[in-house]
Order: structure tokens, then sequence, then C-alpha cells
DNA sequence: TTGAAAGCGCTAACAA
DNA sequence: TTGTTAGCGCTTTCAA
């Protein structure tokens, strides 16, 4: 800075207000600092400036998995959000694990970023008292955890589930099953298998058609193993709960190979609204929590939140969307949607 | 730092060394200070250290987009390898577009990264310029670059594709058909197209049915539209390649909705070897390029070159494989593939 | 609108 | 094995 300062004829705390672009500089001390910088390639030292300014510029995410189409939409929409501040994100993930996110979340506060965004209510206690101490705004999603840490931006997993459960109990479906992941890993899975035993018991059916797919994320390949399974054991169930689409969709394509008719002899159901679900056919039945809004709301409240802007803890429910399609209800003839 | 060092009684010096874990200091010495720093809930400034030593510990990546399993998959590749040593990705996505990438570049290079991973040998001039200048170790991925910035993991996308063609003429397809996007923007997509081309008339058949399904990255939903253009325009296509599996996945649904065949009526094709295309029913043929080990490889490489040990640019192949499967082959009473 | 002085929290370099 | 000194490249603060 200080050559460039020298190059352009100012001082370098010149340059550095030029290249902060307030308009705290002279158009003419600009263009020359601008000209200089250019002609000796000179690239702005992000470090020194987080260093000296105690502002590093950096929103920490952190979620279960970087391979997954849902969360890679809340990154996007988080991404949009921030950048227009010239926020960047510093992405962690954790393979659904609260010791790898007690890790990452000690590795991420060394960078000193302003925000911090988890995914999920349930957190070591060591991860708690890191993210207390940090004083920076806490934002968790994709969930409305019972003793959240800070900022909430989610949606109950069973309550969404419940509603799913219901619209199968009206379209006629006594029968139900659910596909999900080990119970003891996965809280949002955890949670929508609970809800679903619960809205199951709620219309005064049978709860127990709980298939363990083994530890999340469950695959395509691991959702059709599991309905093999619960083909096998369970021959006469009329419907299909899955903890997310993609698992869905392998319990549809175990159906089709087996000949089993989906939805007259079985109803299949699945949860994110992946793209996959409006496309296969017949596309799934399932539940949309609306990631991308999720990603944006987070962003906004991160922004407020530095702006001082919130007065408290701000809860924001993003509700989810039953999408009923054929894999529960049927097509007709004329294309359109029929009840069993 | 002074703090944990007075609580500690030893000087910050010894507080530093302690944090580097280095065997530069006494275990009496490190349990004092881990004490103290525990006591005293101390973070380690990572912003500080980077100044002083420069050295950031990061290291960027550009990828076209977050929201794609082959690219995680790279990524996950990379965070594995480089974590080991200490070093963080710093994530960024372009959406397809250079220019973006541009900008990208410029912004991440204000981080200090200690190596830069990109997407695929198309860059703008200026991106170049700046990617020269930062005297960083340079990796262009998923690609073979006619003139590579630094070093280079991956494959021809052109030539996997010809072994795709070169299998569907094989089986005795002739009238075969590229879906995929708008030729300007995806460098790999129309690298893939290229190949297409060169093989189809390389079997002395028609390379003439070409269907735009607009700009990248084409959707499931965007290679179903693709599909019914193709089939009304052209509807003696024997076989059709798409540019990712999740186009041909997107094909593949089109053909069921319409009740066409496949293989017996029109092979169907993609490239990527997602999960989905060994799920879906017919599973689909496709390429495997593989991305995890792209992202293993290139870690390897970025390490090698931090430790100085390669002599000089760097260009390593990871061979794409062809996954033959019965969306081409066809299955036969006893389970097994099947030629037309 | 511009500049001078000081210092953010660490660690390189050197010394003991 | 430990400590001292100086300084990384910016920006805060204050003054002009």
């Amino acid at each position: 800075m200080i050559d460039i300062a020298r190059a352009a004829g100012v001082s370098p705390m010149t340059v550095s207000r030029a290249f902060k672009n307030a308009g705290l500089v002279s158009p003419t001390a600009r263009a020359a600092v601008m000209q200089a910088a250019d002609d000796l390639g000179y690239v702005f030292d992000s470090a020194a400036s987080a260093l000296r300014s105690q502002r590093s510029d950096f929103v920490a995410v952190i979620i279960p998995s970087i391979n997954n189409a849902n969360f890679a939409d809340t990154v996007r929409g988080l991404s949009d959000g921030l950048r227009a501040r010239g926020l960047q994100i510093l992405l962690g993930y954790t393979d659904y694990d609260v010791e790898a996110e007690e890790v990452l979340i000690a590795q991420l506060l060394r960078r000193r970023p302003e925000a911090m965004v988890v995914t999920g209510g349930t957190h070591t206690d060591r991860a708690r008292v890191m993210l207390d101490k940090a004083a920076i705004p806490v934002i968790e999603m994709w969930d409305l955890p019972a003793h959240p840490i800070g900022h909430v931006v989610g949606f109950s997993n069973a309550a969404a589930m419940g509603t799913l459960v219901d619209h199968l109990a009206a379209i006629g479906r006594r029968r139900m099953a659910f596909i999900g992941g080990d119970a003891a890993r996965d809280t949002r899975g955890t949670d929508r298998r609970r809800g679903f035993v619960a809205a199951v018991r709620r219309h005064g059916l049978d709860a127990t058609r709980l298939i363990d797919a083994g530890p999340p994320p469950i695959s395509m390949a691991e959702g059709a193993a599991a309905m093999a399974d619960l083909l096998e054991r369970m021959p006469d169930t009329d419907a299909v709960v899955c903890v997310s689409d993609l698992s869905a969709f392998g319990a549809l394509t175990e159906c089709q190979r087996r000949g089993i008719a989906v939805p007259d002899q079985v109803a299949v159901a699945g949860f994110g609204d992946y793209e996959i679900a409006a496309v296969c056919v017949p596309p799934l039945t399932t539940v949309n929590p609306f990631p991308l809004r999720i990603g944006h709301e987070a962003a906004d409240l991160i922004l407020k939140a530095l702006d001082d802007e919130l007065p408290g803890p701000t809860i924001l429910r993003v509700a989810p969307e039953l999408q009923a399609r054929a894999s529960s209800l049927g097509v007709g003839q004329d294309g359109r949607l029929i009840r069993r």
C-alpha cells in the first residue's frame, strides 16, 4: 500500500480509503490510486484489514453435507443475501456428526466470523459454550430448537411430517410405514420419524412399521433396499413415508422393479421437494421446506443483527408446504389426480 | 495471548508455540498454556497469525455450481486431502459464468490463499493475469486445457463422449441425438457436444441431431422438455446422449410418460455417473469421471506443490470410465444385459 | 479531503 | 526449551 501511495503521490491512508470506496476520497486521488494499483498489480490484503479493523467479513456456515441439493440451495440463499454487503461465506460440513460440528465450530471461530449459521438445534455442550462466548450472532436453521442458542430460521420437522400423514390418511391409507435413518444421528430425520409416529397414532393407526435404513444420509440405493425389506416383511403396507425424497425415489424404483403399482398398491412420499420429486414417474408426493428461502431469511437476519436492529432472539418460521402428487393420489384417464 | 502467557507463567512466544503444536514446547509449559487458554476462553486468532506468518492456511476452490453432486464430491476429496495439513477450503461458485469467475478470483486472492483450484480451462484474460501474478500453485480440474495456467487434474470431455458414442454404435444405434446446453457458456458441455459430433461422424453417421436445451446447467425438467422436442421433430432417433445424467434422467422420464420403450425404441445415455443413474429404472448408461478422485488428486498436487516437490507444471489424467447399463443395452429374461 | 502516528495479535529471527 | 524484539499490512484516531 505504501508503494501504491508513493506511485499515486498520496499517503497510504488515502489508498486505504480509496479501496474502501466510501465517498471520502476525491475523484482525482481515487483515480490515481486505482491506476497505480493496476500498474503495480497490487492485491488488497484482507487479512491485514481484518486484523486492524476487527472485521473479517466472513460469515461461517455449517451444514450437514455439501452433497445435498437442499442445503446447497440454502447456502445459495445465504450467499446471495450476504454478498451485497461484502460478506463472504466460510463453509463447513459435519457429515451429520455433532462431534465433527464441534471441531468445525472451534476451527471456524479462529477466523473471527462476524456471524455463525448452524444447521439444527442439536449441538455438544462445548459447542454451545463456544458459540455463547463468541459473542457473535448465531443462527440455527432447518429446525425449531427447544432451547435456541440465538436466532432461528426454520420449521418443525415433526409437524411437517404430520401434514404428510394427514394427507395419506385423508386419501384412505391405513397401513403406513416409515423409512429413515439411524435415530441417534440425524436429528431432523429423527424428528420426522417422531412426527410420523405421533400423527399415525393420532389417526388411530398402527405406528410400528418403522424401517431403519442405517446412518444418515439415506441414499437412493439405501431407500430401495429399505423398501425391499419392508415389502418382504410387511407386504400389506399401503403407504410409505421416507425421510427424504432421495430415499423415496429409491423406494419408488424398487416398487417398479418388483412390479408393484404406485400408488394403487402402495403410496410413496418423501420430504424435501428435490427436483427429482417433480420429474420422476409417477411424481412424488413430498413436503417443500423452501431451502432457498431459509437461506435468504437467515442472511436478512444476519444483516439486521450486525446492524443491531434485532431487539432480541428472533424465531422465524418458514412454513413447509405439502406437495401432493401422483405417487400418493393416482392419476385418472383424463390426467387429473384421483383419490384411491 | 499476552493474557494467556501471564496466566500460564510463560512468555507469549511459548503460548504461540504451544498452539502450533510443534514439539518445541515442554509438556509442562504446554499443559499450563492449554489450561490457561481454556480457563480464559481464549480463541486463537488466525487472521493475526496469517498476517505475520504470511500463511493463510486457505486454499481457494472455484466450482461452477454448489448444487451439483459431482462437484460436491470433488470438493469433499479436496477437503479431505487438505484437512490433514490444516488447510481450509475457501469455496466459490460461478454459476457457469467466466465473468463471475473473474470477480470471484479477484475476491478470493485478497484472502491470500496458498493455492487456487479452478474448474475447466476457460477463463478471462484478466483472470489468467491475476492467477499468474498471484504466484501460488494453480490447478485447473475437470478438463485438459490446451493452454494450462499451472497444474491440471482432469480428462478430455470430448474423448469421454467419444467412448459413449462408440458404445452406442457398437450396439447398433445409427440415429443418435445430443441434448445439451447453450454452446457459448458451459465449456465442458460444449466439449462433450463437440466430442459427440466428431465421434458420430467418425462412424459415418448423421451428426445433426443436436438439441439446444438452453443455458447450463440443464435440469432434469429441461432434459425432459428437450426430449419431448426431439421426439416431435426426429421421431426416428434411436439413441440420445445427454450432457449430464440429470438431463438424461429427465429424458428417460419423458419417454416413460409417452410410452416409448427404453432402450428398445430409443437408448438413453448421460454423463457423470450420478447416483440416480444406477438407481433409476432402467439404470442409465453413462460415463464416470471419478469426481472424488479428482478432488483427492488435486489435494495431493497442492500439498506437493507447497512442498516444492513438483518440478514443473503437472498434467494428471484421471481416465473416465464407461458405465454401460440397461438404458442402452436392454435386459433379458435372465436379468443379463443384451444387445439390440 | 488528506495525512501522521500508533497498534490490531500474532510469529520470524535471533539470542540465551 | 524459552524469551526478546520487531514488524506483517492494514485502519483507527486524531489533527490539519
